[in-house]
DNA sequence: TCTTTACTGATAATTATTTATCAGTAAGAA
DNA sequence: TTCTTACTGATAAATAATTATCAGTAAAGA
């Protein structure tokens, strides 16, 4: 990452400002509003290249495929319309937190944790 | 599933017998403890019938592949060993039952979740 | 026991995702 | 402005997981 391009800048605002955390082909649609043309390759390459310099991180929903969020937002946990199939951010306080560090019965011991939640995001909950 | 096979008990019996939910891949080698010669279009194609059948229920982890565990096991979730890499199935009280039916701040109605442990299983803790 | 056909094992094909290739473009130092 | 080469877009190739194909096998009713 030796040069700053449109196309990097294109891709980390479409990350910044999206709800939550995307995937390849939601940046690629996403960062063509503000770089018309982009191509997907692209769009990976950079993903990899932010990851590795520790400006994005790498996010799995369980079934889904890879997608990313920017880093430094701290502990939190993300949310999943059943209807518009969009991925939020929640920044509600972690109810899991408690487990961390903790031995469950029968000898687990916990390090970290994925927590996602399913429902109706608000635009869909109208009607 | 109009007949019954060696083959599909020795799939059952594997899953039945597992510590938490099986790979495809982790079925067949199991399987073939008690079924020597099985092949994996075989539990593909099994694995499918169960699952119609409502013998069987899919579970995907965060990242990973298509697992299965024998159904009717209530609400649990799982642990996943960060260093043998298996995957228990968790009996302790569920930590996120209180959001069940709550709509969080910022109007997300939570209707169902998926919780998924990270950390060392009783077998990886010593040494 | 005989007969039908659902089921099986091996492997080819498919699907979805990610990575490699390569000629052309453009960032930014000189 | 010029020059070097990192970066890009299009597309082919590679990967991994799952499904389809097909000839042979065996479950179970007659």
């Amino acid at each position: 990452m030796k040069r700053q391009t449109a196309q990097r800048r294109a891709i980390l605002d479409a990350l910044e400002h999206a709800p939550g955390p995307l995937t390849p082909q939601e940046v690629l649609d996403a960062a063509r509003e503000t770089h018309a043309g982009l191509g997907l390759a692209t769009v990976y390459r950079n993903l990899g290249t932010l990851e590795e310099a520790g400006e994005i991180i790498l996010v799995h929903l369980p079934g889904e495929s890879a997608r990313f969020e920017v880093a430094g937002r701290g502990h939190h946990h993300h949310f999943r319309c059943q209807t518009c199939e969009n991925v939020f951010e929640l920044t509600a306080s972690c109810p899991v937190a408690v487990l961390e560090g903790v031995t469950l019965p029968g000898g687990f011991a916990v390090k970290h944790h994925e927590l996602t939640l399913y429902g109706l995001c608000p635009s869909c909950q109208d009607g």
